[in-house]
DNA sequence: TGATACTATACAACTATACATATATTACCA
DNA sequence: TGGTAATATATGTATAGTTGTATAGTATCA
């Protein structure tokens, strides 16, 4: 017979369901969501169901109950735009969010393969390697590792060391602007580590961002990946 | 006790006394069978062996089980013609069917790529998207997908608000009448969330219906994907 | 001996229903 | 107008019933 060997419970995909709808934008912070009668209807199964999806919600933190009253969006996925400017402080401020940046590590280590053609520098040469977290209101939004050229940025450890702005930092080493070069997405599945640190579950899905900023005179100055999570963040494209 | 030589295995005995037993009408469509634990009181058998039988059945379409809810009977497919002039509740009230259409939501938002080609406009420009659920006396037939160019049918946003009809949503923004441009069919399996609001199986077969349609002099309108569920739809291709 | 058909039991997942309790809305009255 | 009570609405909780699934056991037959 037919055979369906994962099987994804009633309550989690309506979850997702809902889940995906707040990341679409279909409602804002605060605003109300369906009854769970409602719910229950458009969905075509009972209540309790629709509440233990519900409730999935509330554990991560997206949603919030309120007895009487009803449910209440916390907070949407930020709104991520990528362009020829992409500042992650300035991004979520726009958006209505918290930013917040938090150091993993910072080291100096010899470039990798990957890394030195991103650069146009050698293998081998010194980079410094900037790993952090970004979040949006307190909640983790993605990882981060960001590698800049040691040689061609003199002092880039201590700027970093100083200060979580990428922005300033490059301009305390005499890189007054920058811009996007090249950005190049693609979706992977989480790793154990990764889902620890985003708060996430192993193997969900996240967005994966490697672009190359580069200063006025298209000299690279920095190559970064970044690990969005998903549900979190909606990535806009085009100017604004 | 019944040792009968002959070597219908009782499971078979009962699926046939169920199958002769909807045959003469004993249960009308949608109506729900005794439960598992009734019919084997009934048959004086283990209610493993009833499953069984039924199990024959659903495989034969001609039940449907909800866990914890019961077995129902399925109604016969509806019959759906495809040709130069599609309308929804027209085409079913003509096959005799009661037929309804449930918003799950409604947005404007930019067009993807895919969105842009279809409808002749930029990828980015603004389209108004429907997402909804099509049903036929109450049981759910397809999910649709609907976007419409929002600079070229201004109000559209309004009109869809006001009434689930796209014939009488697009005349109130001016089209009085529009046609087919066409139509691709393919055959894709469920996701957990088509197949949750369809009531239907994870995986289940659906057919995958995109579609164009115009207005008088040639212009797109509206570009549409509809999933059906397979076995409770025919499509019938030709003109009326 | 092994395969097949059925039985027996237990538990998980979802449904159905009822009721308690908190909140929002409305009606009414001073 | 403002306050209060009544009503409706919505979430929280409890209980029982139904289907889905897994495991193990028994009888029969080739």
């Amino acid at each position: 017979m037919c055979d369906s060997p994962d099987k994804t419970p009633i309550w989690k995909a309506i979850a997702n369901a809902l889940r995906s709808d707040l990341a679409e934008g279909h409602y804002s912070p605060g605003e109300k969501l369906p009854t769970e009668a409602a719910l229950a209807a458009r969905f075509g199964v009972n209540r309790h169901t629709v509440r233990h999806g519900l409730s999935a919600l509330v554990s991560e933190g997206l949603v919030r109950t309120r007895r009487g009253a009803g449910a209440f969006v916390v907070s949407t996925p930020a709104d991520y735009r990528l362009g020829h400017r992409v500042r992650f402080h300035e991004n979520l401020i726009d958006a209505g969010r918290h930013p917040e940046k938090r150091v993993l590590s910072l080291d100096t280590r010899a470039a990798t393969q990957g890394e030195a053609r991103a650069l146009h520098i050698q293998v081998g040469d010194q980079v410094c390697a900037y790993h952090g977290l970004l979040l949006a209101d307190g909640q983790p939004l993605a990882v981060v590792l960001s590698v800049f050229p040691s040689m061609r940025l003199s002092g880039i450890f201590e700027a970093l060391s100083a200060t979580t702005s990428v922005t300033q930092a490059l301009r305390s080493v005499g890189i007054d602007d920058y811009t996007r070069a090249s950005t190049r997405l693609t979706a992977v599945r989480s790793t154990a580590t990764q889902a620890l640190l985003l708060q996430a579950g192993e193997g969900d899905p996240l967005l994966r961002s490697s672009s190359v900023n580069q200063c006025a005179n298209a000299i690279p100055v920095e190559y970064g990946r970044t690990w969005f999570v998903g549900d979190r963040i909606t990535l806009t494209l085009g100017e604004t």
